[in-house]
DNA sequence: TGTACATCAGTGAACGCGCGTTCACTGATGTAC
DNA sequence: TGTACATCAGTGAACGCGCGTTCACTGATGTAC
């Protein structure tokens, strides 16, 4: 049941972006490679003719999730534009597309070296890409705050069991960057 | 080996506080029953003496968590005091004893619907409280934004490998919300 | 107040289950001549 | 270009392990008289 290479490197591909939506879903933790696999349309037997352990793909998955977000925001994108989609409801209700840091961010915060530095990288990108390549001081300040909150707010917004209060949370994070 | 109710109900209150800081630790689901006990003191067997499931410890461990967090803080908060030690190194490393919200945001989202009211009511005291009974909507909406931007810095500076940058977020976060 | 008995907090072994990981096997693909 | 053989992607069963949960048991505590 030999694949070929080109074959081969698409099942690959396929297991990364099914595990970057499932992590994003439901955890890390809490994503079995059962599961993942059969998501991809594998048994998990497999698994392991692609990747040395399951680290290695949260690795792998967290920085295609960023890839993916980097990519959404488009050449030249600006705080006020991000944070627009960004709080949304649409991006609220849908973590497994969303942004990676909202979506798992405790988790990560656990997670091994390999995989805070992959969510490193991509965090600078995304700052950098706000920030427009100012070495303003000020101005990459602001971009870091910014970004604070709305990985704040969208996080928040999915606990609250209050419908009213969650999207209260987004609005107020938009008003509060639009102000700034 | 019966115990005193007394005796039972301390064992209990016990329980509740280790696992409050063992969940904000490790993560609720990475966080095994069996662990949770041992440093309470117990063996895990007598677990559902107290507990109908691990679930209902989670609702519990995290009202605790929350009540903790609002006794830390005091009577009469302020945006500016509570960012200053919010924002702090000294509570980026030791999510034990910090915020519930920063600790485990995340996985908060994918709780129980106990958890997440018990999240919610703790939530919305927060906001309460560093309103200072407020009514006025713009209040409101800047501590709610406040919030955000506090929660997500920690969140990101605890996910993040250089600690330049993890100061450099946590810092961000404080100069702009004083400036708000 | 003292005694007999029911209660139940805590122990430690055991349950089934799903986890991450390993392995023998299959057969199409890739390679060497 | 054709043939023989090595490679290896993918399958499915199995591994040990720790999980949440259950249970029979112990013996101090609480209750009834």
């Amino acid at each position: 049941m030999r694949k070929s290479r080109a074959a081969a490197a698409e099942t690959r591909r396929r297991i990364v972006e099914a595990a970057s939506c499932a992590f994003r879903e439901k955890g890390i933790v809490a994503t079995g490679l059962a599961e993942l696999m059969k998501a991809a349309g594998l048994t998990h037997g497999g698994f392991y003719k692609h990747f040395e352990s399951k680290d290695q793909l949260v690795a792998e998955a967290c920085a295609e999730a960023a890839r993916a977000g980097m990519e959404a925001m488009g050449d030249r994108p600006t705080v006020g534009a991000v944070a627009s989609s960004y709080l949304s409801a649409t991006h609220r209700d849908d973590p497994a597309s969303g942004c990676l840091f909202a979506a798992i961010g405790s988790e990560l915060a656990r997670a091994d070296e390999a995989t805070r530095e992959a969510a490193t990288v991509a965090f600078k990108r995304f700052v950098d890409a706000l920030a427009g390549g100012s070495h303003d001081e000020d101005a990459r300040r602001r971009v870091l705050a910014a970004v604070s909150t709305m990985i704040g707010a969208v996080t928040i917004s999915r606990i609250v069991t209050d419908p009213k209060l969650s999207k209260e949370i987004l609005d107020a994070a938009e008003k509060s960057l639009a102000e700034s």
